[in-house]
DNA sequence: GAGTGGTCTAGACCACCCG
DNA sequence: GGGTGGTCTAGACCACTCG
């Protein structure tokens, strides 16, 4: 059942089997595992070790535990990606829309005072702003605008965005991008946007501001979100 | 140091101790804890009860770790409060806001479909619906509009709601509240809603539908917030 | 009372990072 | 090479649930 010789934790190979037979109904929705001494056994490693794979997909929310009971498969599987940074053409795709990014400007501009202030710059200070268009199935969803410190990755200049955001160029130039804070809001539409989104001057925008950081607290990238308000809404997982 | 004998866990004892010294700066951003093994021979513990505190920590976006280095305290700590169920008059006080709730009518409806469906319910079945105006220092902010299947709770007709949300009511009742699945639009505000919040029809509105649910996958709550566009934004937290 | 998860121990070996 | 975190073991005792 575990391989012990190919460098994969087995904490990791348990989970990824338990989560196999839930996702393919294995293991159903309301039915207890076996307990954890006889995974133990059946896997042939301790408790502690399969305790520590379940734990990770009770943090998921695909079981809970009851203790004197048992540990038992939810019946509804938490969607935690929702609460993650995701590639925007991965998911586009799992929801069922075809994605498309059209690239509307890449320049080099100063840092105004709010944004030098959220990326921890000077003011003036220079900046990439990346503004993209972003479309499912061809309809405009979204006017995207990323602001990087140009010190921290000149290359971006060069770099097709038609694919991924900025975040994801950073990531794979070695940066460590670990979490994410944005804010949600409710606006209307100014003129510019509206022309974009191909909707009506003070429609309603669910506006984003996001802030991208990487491991010790270091913000790297702030990004402006301008969804448009009837078709597009977040989703998110809110634990107790 | 710790008390072994007062009921509370050790990792729960070393996690509020290791948090209590970075909220009051004894360990300072960027600043490397004691290793895992010193940390054990100070609290009188293995290092795996160590590890288990700091885990949770962790998780929490306090720390983070680097083999071969050490365990590392953010620069930023993730208020993962934000991405979580609490309280509207604690996390309205947290932010210095004096928190206020009118009651505008609580009543028993039949279910839409729309409702129904989202709780799992036959269409027509009796709900209670409570509607209520949250304020902050006085000005209002949301039009706050819970819907709990009758069967499921009749005492919240009876229940005082100006200091608590019904999920809280549940809770107290012995439900294992879980969590909750929310979705937030950009609209823009009918007539009614304007009036109550203060503000202009077709005003931008920041709509949020939230599901409320159990251990087991039970839902038992629906919410409509309709917040005030210009004074409320909802912040939350992405990791990668 | 039998079975379950919750916690904890006292070791062990490894991969990784840095001087 | 020395120190760090990552993983794992083979036990142990406890609190809780349920029939």
């Amino acid at each position: 059942m575990l391989d012990k010789t190919d460098g994969v934790a087995l904490y990791i190979q348990i989970r990824d089997t338990l989560r196999e037979q839930i996702m393919t109904g294995v293991l159903k929705p309301g039915e207890k595992l076996p307990s954890e001494d006889d995974l133990a056994a059946r896997f042939g490693v301790s408790r502690m070790t399969v305790r520590r794979g379940i734990s990770d997909l009770v943090d998921m929310g695909m079981l809970y535990r009851r203790r004197g009971v048992g540990t038992i498969v939810s019946q509804f599987h938490l969607e935690r990606d929702h609460n993650r940074l995701t590639d925007f053409f991965e998911t586009a795709r799992a929801e069922g829309f075809e994605p498309e990014v059209r690239l509307l400007g890449k320049e080099v501009v100063p840092a105004k005072l709010a944004i030098a202030e959220a990326l921890g710059l000077q003011e003036s200070e220079p900046l990439i702003r990346i503004q993209t268009l972003r479309l499912a199935n061809g309809v405009p969803i979204t006017l995207y605008e990323e602001y990087v410190p140009y010190k921290l990755c000149p290359m971006l200049l060069t770099e097709d965005m038609r694919n991924r955001a900025a975040w994801q160029v950073l990531e794979e130039q070695g940066f460590a991008i670990k979490f994410a804070v944005q804010r949600l809001e409710a606006r209307l539409a100014d003129a510019r946007t509206a022309a974009l989104l191909n909707i009506e001057e003070d429609a309603p925008i669910l506006f984003k501001n996001r802030i991208i950081y990487i491991e010790d607290g270091t913000p790297v990238e702030l990004i402006h979100c301008h969804n448009h308000g009837n078709l597009y809404s977040s989703k998110m997982t809110l634990v107790r």
